[in-house]
RNA sequence: GGGCGCGUAGCUCAAUGGUAGAGCAGUGGCCUUUUAAGCCAUUGGUUCAGGGUUCGAGCCCCUGCGCGCUCACCA
């Protein structure tokens, strides 16, 4: 452990408490209220005729203090909020005076007894009568005040370096409240999702995330090895195939919110790990999904923030019911003038992709590929309200069930939000005859050393023949759905420990 | 992986190729109701790392590392 000379100078301090008899991480603490229980209970009594004085005790971090000699106001933080301390030396002694002013810094954990009162200038206030140390911070927080100029400009300057923010989180949140309150958002947000299935009567359950067989998408996995085994295991790329598994053992409606690990780049919206809700509904199909998703995020929505519109990246959310749908055939129509019925094959498809919008299109790439090139750049950005894109070709959707009477198309739907996709889903395929035949022709579609190539499932086979019911399935990104509902531009500010690069110190 | 940008004090940021600075925090003073208090004084630097050009490099060039944006990739 390396001290700087500002940590040096704590570590002074520490040793001067311990040194006095006032221990500098003592085992226990005993708070009586929050600062906000106290701030309401002296608020209360202030109502009453002879208000009897409203003594507390408080535990906290000091987020800022000013030594004025024979007193010193400070504030206190802790979960619920900050609340001012004051200090007299009459009321606490000049040696423990000496003992604030010398000893005590920003960042460290007190506590803090007395009565509250009001200041002069209105604030409700701690009077301290007894303080001690509970954690002596060796390392200053990094929050900077922000210089005044000519009376002007009041900046109110904070940790704001991207990489100090995510590789030192508890920097980030301890100084930066906004932080703390994506998180406590994204927890809420987990909640009324698992509110919303639950009232529905849908099962949580949770699935293997080390599988020896990967698949339920298309992505690399990471792999790993159990010793003992011998084996090769994949973290799990996502729970489809293992929560259909459970419709055929009779739970009808299953859920599961975890974690899906895909080896693939980074970006503002893709996270190595990210987490995911899939939910299966037996009897349903993806109308009915299409429906069921809309309320759910609606609801959601208004638990969580209030209500069913939300501000992201500038433009206003709406995502109150019902949700525009969009049929994919005619959207890319519409955005680039191809209809894709026209074009049945590969080759024909792209060529006109290559003429008709100038896209340069790599040689052997799938059709399916081809369309979902197109999705992604000319419908996906501009979609910023809540759309669904429903009925998506058969060869990128070797899960989902054919349209009835067009074996091209599959009852699939992708719903977007803020120009970025949230969500998946689709009628689930439930034939075991003709799934295997789509995982054959998947192989086919894939070089067979492409780790996305959806490798043969024998064992899901085998499930699908003692019967699957007719079932809707769905996806969403947890993660995007928080970022979209806090306005943030990448999913690593809703994260708490997003991955960085390593570096050797 | 490609392109572009960034990396200076604990934090936020300055500095034509010519003595590395400011505010805040820190340290030493003064101050018994302050409001991101005020006043006086003051400490603090491997300018990401390593090479090069130059009389002289934080600045120009090369290499590396990290981060950001972007493209590619991504059912």
């Amino acid at each position: 452990m390396e001290l700087n000379e500002l940590e040096k100078i704590r570590l002074q301090k520490m040793e001067r408490l311990r040194a006095s008899g006032e221990e500098p991480y003592p085992t226990r603490a005993n708070p009586t209220h929050t600062t906000q229980e106290a701030r309401e209970a002296f608020e209360q009594s202030e109502g009453q005729e002879n208000p009897a004085p409203v003594q507390v005790t408080l535990a906290g971090r000091l987020r800022s203090m000013r030594l004025m000699g024979k007193i010193a106001f400070a504030h206190l933080e802790d979960r619920a909020g900050r609340l001012q301390l004051f200090f007299r030396v009459n009321e606490i002694g000049e040696e423990r005076m000496q003992v604030l002013r010398e000893c005590y810094d920003l960042g460290d954990f007190i506590q803090a007894s007395g009565t509250m009162v009001r200041t002069r200038t209105g604030e409700v206030t701690l009077q301290v009568s007894q303080f001690h140390m509970l954690a002596k911070a060796l390392t200053p927080l990094p929050a900077a005040k922000d210089e005044v100029v000519d009376g002007q400009v009041v900046r109110h300057a904070t940790l704001a370096d991207p990489e100090v923010r995510y590789r030192q989180r508890y920097a980030d949140l301890a100084v930066n409240p906004e932080v703390r309150e994506i998180f406590q958002i994204r927890a809420a947000v987990v909640r009324e999702l698992r509110n919303f299935l639950d009232e529905r009567g849908f099962l949580e359950v949770e699935t293997p995330i080390l599988q020896p067989i990967y698949g339920g998408a298309a992505a690399r996995p990471f792999t790993t090895y159990h010793n003992q085994l011998k084996q090769n295991l994949f973290l799990r790329i996502s729970f489809e195939l293992y929560l259909k598994r459970l419709l055929v053992g009779g739970f009808e409606r299953v859920y599961e919110i975890g974690r899906d690990f895909r080896n693939e780049g980074i970006s503002f919206k893709h996270n190595p790990e990210f987490t995911q809700l899939e939910f299966y509904m037996a009897y349903a199909d993806y109308l009915k999904v299409m429906e069921l998703t809309e309320e759910m995020i609606c609801t959601v929505c208004e638990k969580v923030l209030g209500s069913r519109k939300f501000t992201y990246q500038g433009r206003e959310v709406d995502v109150s019911p019902p949700w525009q749908r969009v049929d994919l055939r005619q959207g890319l129509i519409e955005k680039t003038g191809i209809d894709i019925l026209e074009y049945p094959d590969a080759e024909s498809l792209a060529e006109v992709v290559q003429t008709r919008l100038g896209k340069p299109v790599k040689p052997g790439t799938a059709r399916g590929k081809l369309i979902d090139g197109l999705l992604g750049d000319y419908l996906e950005p501009a979609l910023i309200q809540p759309t669904f894109l429903y009925n998506y070709p058969r060869d990128i959707s070797p899960l989902a069930k054919n349209i009835p009477g067009n074996p091209e198309m599959v009852e699939r739907f992708e719903g977007f939000i803020g120009g970025v996709e949230l969500c998946n889903a689709f009628t689930e395929l439930n034939d075991p005859v003709e799934q295997e035949k789509r995982f054959l022709e998947m192989g086919r579609a894939y070089e067979a050393e492409d780790e996305q190539r959806h490798p043969m499932d024998e064992d899901f086979l085998r499930a699908l023949c003692y019967g699957m019911p007719p079932a809707g399935g769905f996806g969403l990104g947890v993660d995007r759905l928080v970022m979209l509902m806090t306005d943030r531009h990448s999913l690593r500010e809703v994260i708490l420990f997003p991955h960085l690069r390593q570096i050797d110190e």
